[in-house]
Order: structure tokens, then sequence, then C-alpha cells
DNA sequence: GCTGGCACTCTCGGTCCTTAAGTGCCAGTC
DNA sequence: GACTGGCACTTAAGGACCGAGAGTGCCAGC
């Protein structure tokens, strides 16, 4: 009894399925695989595998088919990393080329991750909470308005247009929008949140409501976790190829890909680009994702993560493949957003 | 014969189909509504429905269901205009209410109008190229770099970062706001992005290239079309409602969503607000949207229209409920926009 | 420890039949 | 002349049945 081809069966067993989509029987996979042993020899394998859960079959005549924990031991061991197709590697930058800003971005890499990988591709737009500020503007406006504009680290621009109860001095407003920046330029943006407080102080009381507002507007778009929550998603006419189980597989996704909040769930936290997070069956969490599996990936600049991307599609899904797109388009977005 | 009949018969079974998703037959149509006629008579009404192709029989044996020209003369004249309930008002209210810019707006609007209709919703960003430019401000950033912000009469805030090829002194700056803002303020997009070009020559010949690259940007951004074809999309998991038939229902409509063209061309042109356009099966012009209908409404001021909105159903939906919460949703929209 | 052989199990795809729903038509009635 | 009751006809849907095919588990032998 060898150990190695016992693996080499599970691996047989995985491939042949995730390729046909069929149960595999101990016939059929020595005749694709040359193992070099009988079917009946297979057949003992298998037993064993079974016993272990790695395999099942769904009717006691039918062949095996992997189970989530057989999954996992392929994804972590038996799976050989793919390296992208040059013509892959084209198509994301082909697709990518001329974004004009971080949204672009962004909802360019959600279509040419679903194209790669033909599922459900997730992006979660660059996190704000975990970018600095590179940049405060106020801008007058007619009335007693004036606009905020925040860039961020990332690239993204956030704008606000408050109405003041009256019209800022010229001099105000350039005295604010310098202690502004002296208090928030290059701090994450929860800290400058804080930091901001306190500034109110070293205005003259008159200023103070005008100053109040503007650091209160300043002080909400920083923290704005709705801008956090920010996800994009496409591919969704691919869960079409998931075949016709439509109660079990394409229903609870559709579902899913609805709430916000299970997305980031499912994404995970991003905590260092190029860490990459499978979640296969149950491991999602979610009784309706039984027969779903999530690959997904922080992405960001060199020493830290910004957001996640990933995808989701059926747990009978070729691991290798989309891992490898997952991981370039993960590092392509984060090349390009750090870029400018 | 009365002709009358003939058309509350049309209407019974437009009902009675929409309802309860069955070919409806004489006896129960009979029963469950008081046409006051025995089943037979209802049997030969229904005979001159099928010759004049309001209706049809999907099998020998089988009640009728309504065809697409049914439907189009239930829309056209037999259904009553439905208006909202109170509940279904203060939700859109509560739904909409804390929006804080204009993709807020149409998010929230997305969800709500899939949640009313129990359909899948498409909101179009108010276009670019129908909206007038509000304000424009030109900042310089660190290094060499500028922001240029467009905000215009939407609402919207378009903003672009671009690097020129030397710094440009304060005054050339000032210079550029006052004259580009002086050619665009008050003037729709293409027609601003036409008289931008003029204000080069206006400048100093050394100038000139820095203010060839700002306009040019701002011409660039003006006449975006990408930003015209942005649409929303939301409530995809009620296309599980559609029913079982999966390939003929559903398929369809998940490639249609992915395909930014069609979805423009199915909610149309906007023209005025409030005009409300019904699409019906093959109406749609779409071969595999066959059993699809759109319900569309533009929005808007009150003069005129930005963008359009709508849901796309199955052919046997609700339809004066879909109609009545397109339309409200579309004036609650366009009043919130274009108050600010 | 591997293999061939064999009995066993279970699904899948047809076929056949019955049932139920609905129609169209005709002759009769008000 | 319009409506109605009755009746023969059609068809889809559901259930029972059956055979074929695929696959397994196990055992005896090499």
């Amino acid at each position: 009894m060898s150990e190695e081809r016992k693996l080499a069966v599970l691996r047989a067993i995985v491939e042949d399925y995730v390729a046909t989509h069929e149960p595999v029987g101990s016939r059929t996979l020595v005749e694709r695989h040359s193992l070099g042993v009988s079917p009946a020899t297979v057949r003992n394998d298998m037993a064993l595998l079974e016993e272990e859960g790695l395999i099942a079959q769904p009717h006691t005549s039918a062949g095996r088919i992997p189970t989530d924990k057989g999954y996992r031991l392929f994804v972590d061991k038996l799976s050989t990393v793919r390296t992208l197709t040059t013509a892959e590697r084209r198509a994301i930058e082909t697709f990518m080329e001329g974004a004009v800003d971080v949204d672009d971005v962004v909802q360019r890499s959600v279509r040419v991750l679903a194209q790669l990988t033909n599922q459900v591709a997730i992006v979660q737009y660059p996190s704000l909470t975990r970018s600095t500020v590179r940049h405060i503007e106020l801008v007058p406006l007619e009335g007693a308005k004036i606009l905020i504009v925040v860039i961020t680290s990332s690239g993204r621009v956030e704008q606000r247009i408050i109405e003041l109860e009256s019209t800022p001095s010229e001099q105000l407003v350039s005295s604010m929008r310098s202690r502004i920046t002296q208090a928030s330029l290059g701090q994450r943006l929860p800290e400058a949140s804080l930091r901001l407080a306190d500034i109110i102080d070293q205005f003259a009381r008159p200023d103070r409501p005008i100053v109040t507002a503007i650091v209160t507007t300043l002080a909400q778009t920083f923290s704005n976790e709705r801008s956090d929550e920010r996800i994009a998603v496409g591919g969704t006419a691919n869960l079409a190829r998931f075949g016709a189980d439509f109660d079990t597989a394409i229903r609870p996704v559709l579902e899913a890909l609805e709430e916000q909040v299970v997305l980031l769930r499912l994404l995970g936290e991003a905590t260092s680009p190029s860490l990459m997070t499978v979640r296969i069956g149950s491991e999602t969490g979610y009784q309706e994702l039984a027969t779903t599996s999530v690959v997904a990936s922080a992405y960001g600049s060199d020493d830290e993560a910004l957001a996640t991307l990933g995808t989701v599609g059926p747990m009978r899904m070729d691991y290798p493949g989309t891992m490898a797109a997952v991981g370039a388009v993960a590092r392509y977005v984060g090349r390009t957003i750090s870029e400018g």
C-alpha cells in the first residue's frame, strides 16, 4: 500500500471531476491517468480515501467526488502552482491600461478577473481607513458653500460640499487649510480624524462654528465606513456555467452577492498583500454556500494591504488556474494603484 | 357577442396568469371573476381573442396565456394605474434619506426599486453630457501635479490629477481658473468642451503647453462617454423568483446585465422626465429577452431629463404595480438630485 | 500487496398507462 | 341571435415498471 499513490489517486479524482463534472470511477481513472495499477487496486485506495473523508460517492453505485476536505488537501499539498499564459498576461494589461482613476481601475479589474476565471469576480475598493492623507483642499464655492476635497495615498479622491452658516473670509479659509493639512498630512485616516478635533481650539471663538462644521465633515469622511464597504461585482453571467443545479448553486450566490456584509466576510480581512485565501465549501461559513468556494487575495502596495479581491465559484473549480488569475490581477491592481 | 366582455376576459386572463403563473382555463376564470356567463361562452370569447393574436395556448389541451400583443393591450387600455401604498412611499423615503452624494443616491435607489418590484433594477447615473458646469477648480498639488475638479449641475463631481511638465506660477493658475470658469460656467458639458479650445490662444506662448494640458484633460472629462454609460444594477437575486425556467428566463437576463450597451438600449433614451416606457417581450429588440419585459422612466429636474431608470422582469409581471414603483422612484430621485 | 472475477446496488432513460384539465363543437334553449 | 350544457377529443403530467450501464465491495488466487 503506497501512500504516494493514494494521494496521486486523490489528485487524479479532483482533476477529472473538475474537468468532467461527473463522479469518477476506478476504471476511467486508470484509463485516463497512467497510474500503472489495475482498477481493483484503485478501488482499494478509494475505500481508504473515503474512510479518511477525502472523497465520497453520491450514490452507492456511482463514482467518487472530492469532499471539502479532499479539495482542501488538494489545494494545500497536491496542486502545482500554475502561471498565466502570456496571452492571459497580455489580456490583463490591455484590459487595464487606460484606466483614468481608481474607480476605473476597480471596475476594469472586476471584468478582467471574471473573464479570466469564468466565475463571479469581486473587487473591494481600496480601503479608506488603511490609507493616509495625501492632500486636503478647501474650495469656497458660490454662496456660503465650500467644497472639501481629500486625496488619499491610494489615489482615491473623496469630496463633500457643505453649506456654512456664513461665508468665511479668504484668510480664514487659508488658515484652516494650512492647519488642517498640518494636522493630517501623512496620517492614517482614523488618526487624522482624531487629530482634527484638536485644531478647533486654535481658532478665534467667532470662527469656531465654521471650523467645527468643516472639521466634523472631514472627520465623517475619514471614518466613512460606507466607502470601506464599497465593492464591485462582475461576471454574474458566468453563474450560468455552474450547470443546472439552480437552487443549490446559483440562487444562494446571487443572494450573497446582494449582501455586501456577506461579501466582505467572504473576501476576508486584508492583511498583507500577496496573501491568498481559499475557502472551500463549508469553510465559507455559510450553509447556503456549501457547494461554493471563494479564492481571495489582498492587494496593495509592497508593504501594505489596501483591500481584497477574489472570485466566487463552484467548489468544483480549477483551483490552480483561479489562484493564478486572482494572484496576477491582485499584483497588477496593487502596482497600478500604488503608482498613482 | 359583447366586445366589452371580450376585453374583460382578456383582463381577467392577464391578471390571473400574472398571479398564478399558470395557463388559465375557462372554468377557473368564471369561478374567480364574476363574469356572469358560463365557461362555454368564455370559451367562445377566448377563441376570438386567440384569432386576434392576443392570447395563445402552450398546448392544445392547456389554458390560455397572454401574448406580447395581449400584454400590450392590457398595459395600454385595460390596466388601472395603481398608486403606491403609504407604506411603500415611506419605504422609499426612509431608504433614500441620508444619501450623501449622487453616487449614494443612485445606489440607494437601485436597492429600493429592486425591493419594491421584486425584480432586477437598473439605474443610470445622471448623464454628464446633459448637465451644465457649476464650478471648476484647479488645485496645485505637490510636485508639478495639479488637481482638476469639475462640479456639474447634477451634483456630480469629477476630478482628475495630471502631472504638468513644470510647476505653474500661482498667477498662471488663477488666471487659468478664471478664464476657464468664464468660458464654461453654465454651459452644457459638450459645449463647454468646444469653448475651452479657444482660450488657449489667450495665454502667452510660454504658458501654452501647461494650459493645453489642462484644457485637454478638461475637454476629455467633459465628453467622457464612460461616465455617461455608468449604470447601477441591483436585485439580481430576484431572478430566482422567475421560476425554474433557467435557460429561457435567467441566463439571458444575466448576460444582458453584463452588457452595458444592451442595458442602455433597454432603458432607452431619456427624453422628458415622467415619461414611462414599457417594452414587452419581443419589443425589447432582443430575441433572448423574448419572455422579458422592461419598464423604464426618465428622471431629472422638472423640465429636463438627466437619465433613466427602470426594471427588468418576466413578461408575466404585475405591470400596474411595477409602473407605479418605477414612476415613484423616478420622481423621488429626480427631486433629490435637482435639489442638490 | 496486487489483480481478476463476480454478485450486488443504484441511477438513468425509456415505455406504457392513467388521470386531469381543458378545448372545440353541436344541438338545444331563452 | 346569443348563451348554455353536454360530449368527444387532445395532451401534459405523474407514476409504475423495466432493462441497460456503471460502479462498487469483496474474495480467492498469484
